[in-house]
RNA sequence: GGCGGAGUAGCUCAGUGGUAGAGCAGGGGACUCAUAAGCCCUUGGUCGGUGGUUCGAAUCCGCCCUCCGCUACCA
């Protein structure tokens, strides 16, 4: 088991509203730093939002508002989407805080002290209202080469003179370490492209924008000394950060970077970064090179996952095919929607989701599976037992047993893989497990029987049924981490305490309770059953 | 163009030489504890096409078709 564990995700861009497709991966990260806090690892989990560039600044403008002003506002949006998901960050981080402000400048320093930044020139097409832009993102026209998001407004091509980070310089490094680490990043095909990547050739990177706009000032004048006027605020003739100097940076301000030396060389380097396979190669190339020029540790392991398609296309704000967190929460509950998209959606790839893919999935595995489950299994020892619930047999006589140990181990196998999808497919596999033994065992008959005065038969029904409760148990506690709020309840009707938080602290190490029968000799009392996952039938809203 | 991956039941996918599989969806049945759920049975596929290797190919090789990822500066 690890020593700790420290999880990121990728950092919201602050001008669009929170959609379901971006908060994905903030949701499998929450519930992996679930899974390690309740096993007792400490766990610092970190999420948040971007919220320099000239496009947020744009965006203000048109309302008619200051840039920060603005992303006050839309920080509260993503926040209450995560909290509406039971999304549980140790800190949830901001580009704008102070402390985040310090370590982009600091970074900077470094590099420039280690030799790594050099002035030079950036030259592109420039759009009046959006700045530099990709030579992806313009378009060719008769009329001139144009930007797609002002098309009567004609580009510039401008040269600027920026810092440039000497990425080249790190070539054969990343690719000793991408040789000597073949976990660091996931899965393996996505090493394969940024290895081959590498082994390309490495160019430079500018990591600065001419002029005072939307971003932290950088630190330094081009004669090399603190870029500050007389009157000690930034030179605004120095220029600000741009982005990945910037928003990268937010990995190591959330661990303590500059300013707390105990806490950082505590939870640095990350243990996993979940990102998005559009930001791999920033992630995997850039930003160890910028670690390694500041003197700090690369992270130990990067997680790439897909995109949510919706027929095929990517989810996006602008396409207009996305989901509104609050609307999902609103049809499935926060343990619903968590878990129909951690099980819908494949960790390392691209999965195509619909509406009526997570509706199904919720209807057949939350409501009818388990669910079920648990209140067949809940409203039998009630009804049979009274109210004292029966204690399951020892583990070499208990069929399910045997089936539950070779479910957790492949449960933990797939966590530790972030495979969540499969260590889900896993679990439920047991919860088939579970409602064919109700069938084979048939309790209402065994009931009977007992009831008529068959000795055997009474022992047989507690028995029976005190297997199947734990089982509700043990799925309960292994699904904690994805439906924390559901967990409690169903230990409630258990019996059983649930002695974690909300936030999945302050419990005994999850392992220990994942151990068929360990509360066995513990008296406890069944609550009425009340269906968990009542059975849905929403179509989608505005659908 | 180069490198890599994928095309298997309506849907999502597993299956790397030996008589085609799972889940969901569809159909039928027995039961009845339960959220008309669960359980059992079942319909359904010339395993992208084609040629070859082999006693035997979804599985190996050649060619073709289609789709996807990477091929540098978006936040």
């Amino acid at each position: 088991m690890p020593d700790r564990f420290y999880v990121t995700t990728a950092i919201a861009y602050a001008n669009n509203k929170p959609g379901l497709h971006t908060l994905h991966e903030v949701i499998a990260a929450d519930a992996l730093a679930r899974w390690h806090r309740m096993r007792g690892v400490p766990t610092r989990f970190l999420t948040g939002t971007d919220e320099h560039s000239v496009n947020i600044a744009m965006r203000a403008a048109e309302e008619g508002r200051s840039p920060r002003d603005f992303v006050d506002e839309q920080v509260t949006k993503f926040v209450a989407a995560e909290d509406a998901l039971l999304i549980a960050p140790d800190r949830f981080i901001r580009t704008t805080d102070a402390d985040h402000v310090r370590a982009s400048q600091e970074m900077v320093r470094r590099a420039y002290a280690n030799g790594d930044i050099y002035v030079g020139t950036y030259e592109g097409w420039y759009c009046p209202n959006e700045g530099f832009r990709n030579p992806t993102d313009v378009v060719e026209t008769a009329a001139g080469t144009i930007c797609p998001n002002h098309p009567d407004v004609p580009l510039q091509w401008l040269t600027e003179r920026n810092w440039f980070f000497r990425l080249s310089a790190y070539q054969e490094r990343l690719e000793r370490w991408f040789e000597e680490h073949p976990g660091f990043v996931q899965p393996d095909y996505r090493r394969n492209e940024m290895l081959g990547f590498i082994r390309g050739g490495l160019e430079d990177f500018s990591i600065s924008r001419a002029g005072a706009g939307w971003g932290i000032p950088f630190p330094i004048a081009e004669d090399g000394r603190p870029a500050v006027s007389e009157d000690g605020s930034p030179d605004p003739a120095a220029g600000t950060i741009y982005v990945w100097f910037d928003a990268l940076i937010n990995y190591i301000t959330g661990a303590g970077f500059p300013d707390d030396a105990d806490l950082f060389a505590r939870w640095w380097p990350a243990d996993l970064h979940v990102i998005g396979k559009d930001i791999a190669r920033f992630h995997t190339i850039f930003w160890p090179a910028m670690l390694w020029s500041a003197g700090l540790e690369a992270p130990r392991r990067v997680w790439v996952h897909g995109w949510l398609l919706a027929q095929g296309e990517r989810m996006s704000k602008s396409r207009g095919n996305f989901l509104d967190p609050l609307d999902f929460v609103a049809a499935f509950g926060a343990d619903g929607a968590r878990y129909v998209a951690l099980r819908e959606v494949a960790f390392d790839r691209d999965s195509d989701v619909s509406w009526d893919g997570f509706l199904r999935r919720y209807n057949a595995d939350l409501a009818n599976d388990f669910g079920n489950l648990v209140n067949r299994t809940v409203s039998m020892a009630g009804r049979y037992l009274g109210g004292e619930r029966p204690a399951p047999r020892a583990a070499p006589t208990a069929p399910l047993a045997g089936a539950w140990a070779t479910t957790l181990r492949v449960v933990e196998e797939r966590l530790a893989g972030c495979l969540v999808h499969e260590a889900l497919a896993a679990l439920w596999d047991f919860v088939g497990a579970a409602n064919r033994a109700v069938d084979a065992e048939a309790p209402w008959a065994v009931a009977k029987a007992a009831k008529a005065g068959d000795a055997a038969a009474a022992a047989r029904l507690r028995d029976v049924l005190g297997d199947l409760l734990e089982a509700c148990r043990l799925v309960a506690l292994a699904a904690a981490p994805v439906m924390p709020g559901a967990a409690p309840r169903v230990l409630a009707q258990l019996g059983h305490a649930y002695p974690w938080d909300a936030r999945g602290d302050g419990g005994p190490p999850l392992l220990d309770e994942l151990v068929w029968g360990v509360h066995a000799t513990e008296a406890g009392t069944l609550a009425a059953p009340t269906p968990l996952f009542p059975r849905l039938d929403v179509g989608e809203p505005g659908g």
